[in-house]
RNA sequence: GGGGAUGUGGCGGAACCGGCAUACGCGGCGGACUCAAAAUCCGCUGGCCGCAAGGCCCUAAGGGUUCGACCCCCUUCAUCCCCA
């Protein structure tokens, strides 16, 4: 039977009934946990991305089973989040129940894609047995100080109703939606992911991951050494008072301590309540028009260097902690309240948005630093130079004075070294319906009290109003708000926000292991013996978001003495995009989408996947091709007559080989060896590649007549294995064809033996001068001596030289010999 | 503006640690089979010059290091990404 999806179905069926992928935790010290990023279940059917991810991390696994791994490779779903919501809205339909039928879709489609999925370990983050543990992590956090609520400016998507984290925020607009964010005063959680800045950033060094990955969190995560500054702040002439009525201290950090001597100014954020204390009667009602001017724009408006800079008098005065000059304190929108202090020193000859502002404002711009002899220091000069114009500092370079200075303010209580991070805390609340309820309640008498862990899960209401208004659509639901609290038994109010989903993925790795514990969020030893996962593949967008929240929890489950590992993901593959025929990026504005359906219904799922692993490069992507699916579907043909031919055979004992066969189980050991190497690495096109190769060695032996037939089904054999990761439908029946027992799956994956690859000559390059002249056959253990004999014995170095002598001779063994002429 | 990645035939893409550039496939050309076509199979296929033997030039562009550079270094250009 030629192969088709019929054959797909057979070996499915097979495959589910003898529970062939069943991990077995008896052999755990085998374990390898394998694991792709679990996917939002839409209506829709696995597009070419989901197909792209699954189907050859999948070969990978597979590959790894039979080399004896014992693979844990579990799938689930991410399934609160707001498309569910949204679709909800649209049609009336309940994201409980969409979702669940689109679950339901989706697994039966990974089971026709041949996935070797373990399906007893699946986790469904929607479901109240995973949730509840979601909201358990909450409160262990909340614990340890971990997540706490805060009045603060934060991310605000107008068109998703709902507040977004720092990471959500892309390039000023919604990673969701994509419509522009703004600001919202808001009290809302956060979790102190910024506790772990540095171990985020140190551990970093000892993953497997891509290098551009790290970098993308280095960079985020934003670490920058320089100084903490004092200044006194002064208002209609006296000093400024904090809430607790001692003097005022504004905080600068800045990693130019250097040029401190150069401040002639100091500005504040706008909407900071710093602003306010600081702002005088006569100048109130300028500073809070620029206030709400500001508030309008963004923060990648607000923080650009080429915008316009403006700002207005506070009508305030820092005092300078060394020279104790008073210079004005403005307002300025190019200084944002969520980041660092608030409170930016104002150095307009050594900074150029300081610069420009000082120049729309008409302030002094003092020169502190001078280049080097030679070098253009025209202002605004942002290098390190020479200090000029400070004190007793004069004459240091900026390194020096950096040192110096900081350690003087440090000496008298007024600043000190100090890092600073760009990193901020992660805000997870949301004000929407689809996600988990945050397990706390608020008493008027106690307060804000976390709901007891004996109570979980608070439960997420079915019938709710879950039209968004830009309030939490919870809190329209009584049932769900009133409640009593579990300190005093008063009535009580619970809190009406969900968790960002980002949370419910921030720990999915951790439960599939024990994903059944109904005692505990998984049993410790077995998270110990399961994790960290050990292969994990996924899409590079998630880079300073879902990879970056799920090492925090990571972390701060090990302080809190949950499991003993640092990190969640050891190793990590992001594949590539698959772009439309056009080489666009598919989407269904540009009709460039490819759908699966249609190719597997064709030519079978196993066709589908060999191209995915062959016309790419894994981790680039790249345009998608029919041609090169018909490429793929014709190898799939010659494998399959190079199997019906083996079958005509009549049975007969191997021969002594000749040169034909050497050649032939060269080309199946060469196969071996350089399938494993590189499906290894990821690199999916090289391996069939070379499994194309093999089948043409195959074909030409066969070709050349009187071939043996013992040696022809050996190879065959050896090739089905070697496809089998790659086309396991197609692999299964193909063996079962030849007469070899269930499943092909359970066969060792082959080995290349040393003595096959070793040829009786080879060719290698004969250069002069780098150019190559000729080629001559040697001995493949032929050693420098022997090659340089052989080289200049052959007429054609003579003349090859002209006449000039040999003035050096290099060898590579086996590849080429360099002849240097003079 | 800063940082990073990428750039190889007509196309998708190979090339290990600095050692025969263009594997494998698509497309194209030629041939076999066929009444014919499709399918299949076999051969050729980087460019230029040449009847040929052969020669010259090719990894975005230019330079450098080296016996030898797609690979290392510098400059420039283009595209993409991250951070501003």
């Amino acid at each position: 039977m030629p192969y088709s999806v019929d054959i797909d179905r057979k070996w499915q069926k097979r495959w589910e009934e003898t529970k062939l992928y069943a991990f077995r935790p008896e052999r755990r010290d085998r374990k390898l946990y394998l694991l792709e990023m679990f996917s939002y279940p839409s209506g829709a059917n696995l597009h070419v991305g989901h197909w792209y991810n699954y189907s050859l991390a999948d070969s990978w696994g597979r590959m790894k089973r039979m080399q004896g791994f014992e693979v844990f490779h579990p799938m689930g779903f991410d399934a609160f989040g707001l498309p569910a919501e949204n679709y909800a809205i649209k049609t009336g339909i309940h994201p409980m129940d969409s979702t669940l039928r689109n679950i339901a879709t989706m697994e039966r489609q990974l089971r026709e894609m041949g996935g070797t999925y373990d399906w007893d370990y699946e986790v469904v983050t929607c479901l109240p047995d995973y949730y509840r543990w979601t909201q358990w992590i909450f409160l262990q956090l909340y614990k340890g100080g971990l997540a706490y609520r805060r009045n603060a400016p934060v991310n605000w998507c107008p068109s998703c109703n709902t507040v977004l984290a720092n990471e959500q925020v892309q390039d000023g607009t919604c990673e969701r939606c994509h419509s522009e964010a703004t600001k919202k005063n808001l009290t809302q959680w956060f979790f102190r992911i910024t506790a772990y800045a540095q171990e985020l950033l140190d551990c970093l060094d000892g993953l497997d991951w891509p290098e551009k990955t790290k970098k993308i969190q280095t960079n985020w995560i934003g670490r920058s050494e320089g100084a903490e500054i004092g200044f006194a702040a002064e208002k209609d002439g006296r000093t400024v008072l904090d809430e607790d009525g001692k003097p005022l201290a504004l905080r600068v950090f800045t990693t130019r301590a250097d040029t401190v001597f150069g401040v002639s100014f100091v500005v504040v954020a706008p909407e900071s309540d710093l602003c306010a204390r600081l702002t005088t009667e006569d100048r109130r009602a300028a500073v809070e028009a620029y206030r709400e001017a500001a508030r309008k724009a963004t923060d990648i408006e607000r923080m650009s260097t080429v915008r316009e800079k403006t700002g207005v008098p506070t009508g305030a005065y820092a005092v300078h902690p060394l020279t104790g000059a008073k210079v004005p304190v403005l307002a300025a929108d190019y200084v944002v309240a969520g980041y660092g202090t608030g409170v930016v020193m104002g150095v307009p000859a050594h900074d150029e948005r300081d610069f420009a502002f000082a120049e729309k404002l008409g302030l002094p711009i003092p020169r502190v630093i001078a280049g080097a002899p030679g070098v253009d220091d025209a202002l605004p000069f942002c290098d390190d130079g020479f200090l000029v114009g400070s004190g007793r500092y004069d004459g240091l370079s900026s390194e020096e004075a950096r040192k110096a200075i900081v350690a003087d303010l440090a000496a008298d209580g007024r600043g000190g070294g100090r890092i600073n991070y760009r990193l901020r805390d992660w805000l997870v609340s949301r004000q929407r319906y689809w996600g988990a309820p945050i397990p706390v309640v608020h008493c008027e008498r106690c307060g804000v009290v976390p709901v007891p862990e004996d109570q979980l899960p608070v439960l997420l209401p079915y019938d709710v109003e879950f039209r968004p208004d830009g309030d939490s659509p919870l809190k329209k639901s009584r049932a769900f708000m009133e409640t009593a609290c579990p300190t005093c038994g008063g009535p009580a109010l619970r809190d009406p926000d969900t968790l960002d989903t980002f949370v419910c993925s921030s720990w999915y790795q951790l439960r599939y292991p024990d994903n059944r514990n109904a005692a505990e969020i998984f049993a410790k030893d077995v998270v110990d013996a399961m994790c960290p996962v050990d292969k994990y593949v996924g899409g590079a967008e998630h880079a300073a978001m879902h990879l970056l929240y799920a090492r925090f929890v990571t972390k701060a489950l090990r302080d809190l003495g949950h499991l003993d590992f640092d990190e969640p993901f050891k190793s990590l593959v992001h594949q590539g995009q698959i772009l439309g025929p056009d080489g666009q990026r598919m989407s269904k504005s540009r009709g460039n989408t490819i759908s699966p359906d249609a190719y597997i219904a064709k030519y079978g799922s196993d066709v589908f996947r060999l191209y995915l692993a062959f016309g790419f490069a894994y981790t680039d992507g790249g345009p998608w091709s029919d041609d090169g699916v018909k490429a793929v579907a014709k190898f799939v043909a010659r494998v399959e007559k190079a199997v019906e031919d083996v079958r005509a055979d009549a049975p007969a004992a191997r021969r002594a080989p000749g040169p034909a066969e050497k050649e032939l189980r060269f080309a199946l050991h060469h196969a071996i060896r350089s399938v494993t190497q590189d499906a290894e690495r990821f690199q999916f096109n090289t391996s069939i590649a070379r499994l194309m190769e093999l089948v043409n060695a195959i074909s030409a032996y066969r070709a050349a007549g009187s071939p043996d037939a013992a040696l022809l089904r050996e190879t065959v054999e050896g090739l089905l294995k070697l496809v089998a990761p790659f086309a396991p439908h197609f692999a299964e029946e193909m063996w079962e064809t030849l007469g070899n027992p269930y499943s092909i799956f359970q066969q060792a994956w082959p080995e290349a033996d040393p003595a096959a690859l070793v040829r009786d000559v080879v060719e290698i390059a004969v250069q002069v001068n780098g150019a190559i002249k000729f080629r001559i056959d040697v001995s493949p253990s032929a050693d420098e001596a022997e090659a340089r004999a052989a080289v200049e014995a052959d007429p054609r170095l003579a003349e090859a030289l002209a006449g000039r002598s040999v003035a050096k001779f290099i060898y590579v063994k086996g590849r080429l010999a360099n002849v240097v002429a003079k």
